[in-house]
DNA sequence: CTCCAGTTGACACCAAGTCTCATTCGGTGA
DNA sequence: TCACCGAATGAGACTTGGTGTCAACTGGAG
């Protein structure tokens, strides 16, 4: 996993300057262990009510979009779709990799191994298409909800 | 390709009923031959200009989103992600598939193969989840756009 | 310390999709 | 054939998620 400071380096390596909102926004990512929407960062750490944790300066909206895009650019948040369709960052370590989502609390693992990569050749030399990129996303139930599911079902309210 | 026909005794068949908004848009969607989006086939048959082919009735924003899920709940139509991240919908044939999109023309191509139920067994025992579902959209270029390239490549304004 | 270009926050705007509700209509039973 | 009933419809307000604009601010180089 990243530290606000590799990130705060990659950011100042790529020629973005390094501001208080970047900061926070940084710090607000890495703290999330799951997938979390735009909309998320920005009720927490925009404008209204707190847990901001360090300053009270609330961020703008469109501060938020903009530095999520900067970091997506920068591949320290990867972006992926979450089970209800709706686009989401998650924050993991560098490289490209798919996530395993869990549709009930929104758990997300990661996997490096990337079928697309194995299937592309034969894809493109059977479609005739120049393959650029791909989206891929798998959904399920973590195993924690597993056992609650189990548990509810065996004693039901 | 489904006919009219097939996809109304399909929709009788779960229920439904036959009405004249609904063969609409049916007619409209199965005029598609590349993804469109919902707005698409709002503007199209929706209130706006004509182009309606029999009728001159509008069809209403909401009942032409209603139609669109019961057609995609009944597999009739296969929803999917375009390059801009942005949902549309094709109408193919039925059963499990994925799509190479073109991001230039949009024009869609399937393939059956679905790398994900190969894995699914090891990502399973990997990450103990349960799989339940998947998404995989496969970006590129088509032929045709290919060509076009090329000529603008080898030919600059 | 000064300066300036990059960055910010506020807010208007836009697009896509959902919700509501009075009205209409398809299909079934009489 | 007709009446009836509940599913379906259309209009449009509303919600949600995201973008564009612009004056003010600020990080950091000199």
């Amino acid at each position: 996993m990243l530290t606000k400071r590799q990130v705060e380096a990659i950011l100042v390596q790529h020629g973005y300057r390094l501001t208080q909102p970047r900061a926070a926004v940084v710090e607000a990512v890495l703290g999330y262990t799951r997938p979390f929407t735009a909309e998320q960062l920005v009720s927490n750490i925009g404008g209204g009510s707190g847990g901001n944790g360090g300053n009270g300066r609330s961020i703008g909206r469109a501060t938020i979009y903009r530095t999520l895009e900067i970091l997506a650019s920068l591949d320290v948040l990867t972006r992926l779709i979450q089970p209800d369709g709706h686009p989401a960052y998650i924050c993991d370590s560098l490289g490209h990799r798919h996530h395993i989502v869990c549709s009930d609390c929104g758990t997300a693992v990661a996997f490096t191994f990337c079928p697309i990569q194995e299937l592309a050749p034969t894809l493109a030399r059977d479609t005739a298409f120049e393959i650029h990129d791909h989206l891929l996303e798998v959904f399920g139930v973590c195993p924690s909800c597993q056992v609650v599911a189990k548990t509810a079902a065996a004693a039901p309210a």
